[in-house]
RNA sequence: GACCCCUUCGUCUAGAGGCCUAGGACACCGCCCUUUCACGGCGGCAACACGGGUUCGAAUCCCGUAGGGGUCGCCA
């Protein structure tokens, strides 16, 4: 049997980091197995669910890479679908029309808790005379769960479980307006989806009980549950704002790599023996639900940036180009033209080298942009004192006087003239990158100075020593 | 509160009774490389929640305790 899964997010709001990773593990499981994953907007909310949301998270996954392997599917669309099983079910005898007010279910469950209960629908309405159905209320579809026994589910993660079924109630299938809860909607689609398996978090676990009444009054195969465990803050607590309980956007916005940002949330909750790198088409191969564990991971940014790291020096020059440029006209402090832009994609190399993010990949690359009169930090202001200056100018003179400026024909200048004054390298090459780069760090002088040309780089020079030419 | 789940270095994890003096990665600390900062290399610090069993032998199996998480909607 073709192994089909699915990814079914509500549009409530962006595509947030743990439902990256349940989509992750959706299409890796599936191709894996040489199956079928699918998407599925669960919008049934009216009130909730916006198209914004919606293109959110289609964004989201489209920059990850985790679009489904068809159109998705809308499950508001399929509604007269989800009533017409919900019907069956009542005409079946499996379900009941139950007149409870809102006001009353209420009063059931603060009496139940104070009893010391579970605070569960009573049934009541379960084998009542509709006769004595109050005037004016709509009433909603409830369906019958089991009152003994017990179930079992056989999760892929989590291994056997079992719920007494005393733990279960008459769930709501049907609204009093007539439209479908999530539990009949899940079902139906799953069904009709013809999903094999379904891969979700581990807040689901419970309704794994409840969503098996309704495959069983149907008639349906239950598909197998896999319930991965939820990401948790730094601290432990639930994801919030202030950890990574972000849109996936805001992990682009911070310069993260998708390929990194997949690597990262696979081997949170996911390990095979000791491989850390695990690329896309790896992770594929790899990926297995024997492999994901049980309990709830922190999430750690030093990791993701550590992986983004390795990412961006993997990641070729053009690709990486185009997004500092990107980010760099975002931001707008420098105008990026093409002299720029080149200048940048050659100075590459050694740029990504020194960089875990796209955005701190920019902010240094931002000095390749950047235009006499430089603007300097403290630390480049200090080390161009006076006697730095005198020296640069003498400096200035043997580049002037140089036929060929590449990085080799620099460096043999620059050392010449540090040994000739019996000067450190560093005495020299600090003030010589201050000057040009406007900070105390940069990529290897030598390669900058290239970089940048003979024109420039005097250019760069002559304004700190105010000797314009 | 009830029900369900979880518990190995600070973090992510390897580990399916002897291979464990518990391995890797990130972070941290040294050293090397070096014109700066990185990258890279080498080394170090650091964990089986606790208590009982079972067994010749337990991180691995069982029970309990503690701690953490999830769920208890006419939301999804």
């Amino acid at each position: 049997m073709t192994v089909i899964t699915r990814f079914a997010p509500s549009p409530t709001g962006f595509l947030h980091i743990g439902g990256a990773r349940t989509a992750l593990f959706n299409r890796l499981y599936a191709r894996h197995s040489g199956g079928r994953y699918l998407l599925r907007i669960e919008d049934t909310d009216r009130k909730r669910s916006t198209p914004e949301a919606v293109d959110a998270i289609l964004d989201g996954l489209g920059w990850l890479g985790l679009q489904g392997d068809d159109e998705p599917v809308f499950q508001f669309a399929r509604i007269d679908r989800h009533t017409e099983v919900a019907h069956a079910l009542l005409a079946a005898g499996q379900a009941y029309r139950c007149y409870c007010s809102s006001e009353e279910l209420e009063e059931m469950r603060n009496q139940a808790r104070a009893e010391g209960r579970q605070p569960r629908y009573d049934g009541r309405w379960r084998d009542r005379d509709p006769a004595d159905a109050p005037a004016g209320v709509d009433p909603v579809i409830r369906i019958k769960a089991p009152q003994s026994g017990d179930t079992t589910i056989a999760d892929g993660v989590q291994g056997t479980v079992t719920v007494q079924n005393s733990q279960l109630d008459d769930m709501v299938i049907l609204r009093a307006d007539g439209t479908p809860t999530y539990m009949l909607s899940v079902v139906v689609d799953d069904h009709d989806m013809e999903v094999t398996d379904v891969i979700r978090g581990d807040d689901h676990l419970n309704n794994a009980f409840r969503q098996s009444v309704i495959y069983r009054a149907m008639g349906w195969e239950i598909p197998r549950f896999s319930h991965i465990p939820l990401i948790h803050g730094p601290d432990g607590a639930k994801l919030s704002k202030r950890h990574g309980a972000l849109g996936v956007d805001a992990y682009r916005d911070m310069g993260y790599l998708p390929e990194a940002l997949n690597n990262y949330l696979l081997r949170l909750g996911w390990a095979h023996g000791d491989e850390e790198i695990v690329p896309r088409d790896r992770a594929i191969e790899l990926f297995d639900l024997d492999g994901i564990g049980r309990s709830a991971s922190r999430f750690d940014f030093a990791k993701l940036e550590n992986l983004n790291g390795h990412y961006i020096r993997e990641t070729d020059n053009d690709r990486l180009t185009g997004l500092v440029v990107d980010r760099l006209t975002a931001i707008g402090d420098v105008s990026v033209d093409e002299t720029a832009r080149d200048r940048i994609r050659r100075g590459m190399d050694g740029l990504k080298a020194r960089a875990r993010t796209v955005n701190e990949l920019a902010d240094n690359a931002r000095f390749y942009a950047a235009s006499v009169p430089l603007t300097f930090d403290d630390k480049a202001r200090s080390l161009l004192d006076e006697s730095s200056r005198s020296m640069l100018a003498e400096l200035a003179d043997l580049l002037r006087g140089s036929e060929l400026f590449d990085e080799a024909a620099v460096e043999a200048l620059v050392r010449q003239f540090a040994d000739e004054r019996e000067l450190k390298l560093g005495k020299i090459a600090q003030p010589l990158r201050a000057a040009i780069t406007g900070t105390s760090t940069s990529p290897g002088i030598f390669e900058v100075l290239a970089v940048l040309g003979q024109a420039e780089s005097l250019h760069r020079i002559e304004a700190v020593c105010g000797t314009a030419h």
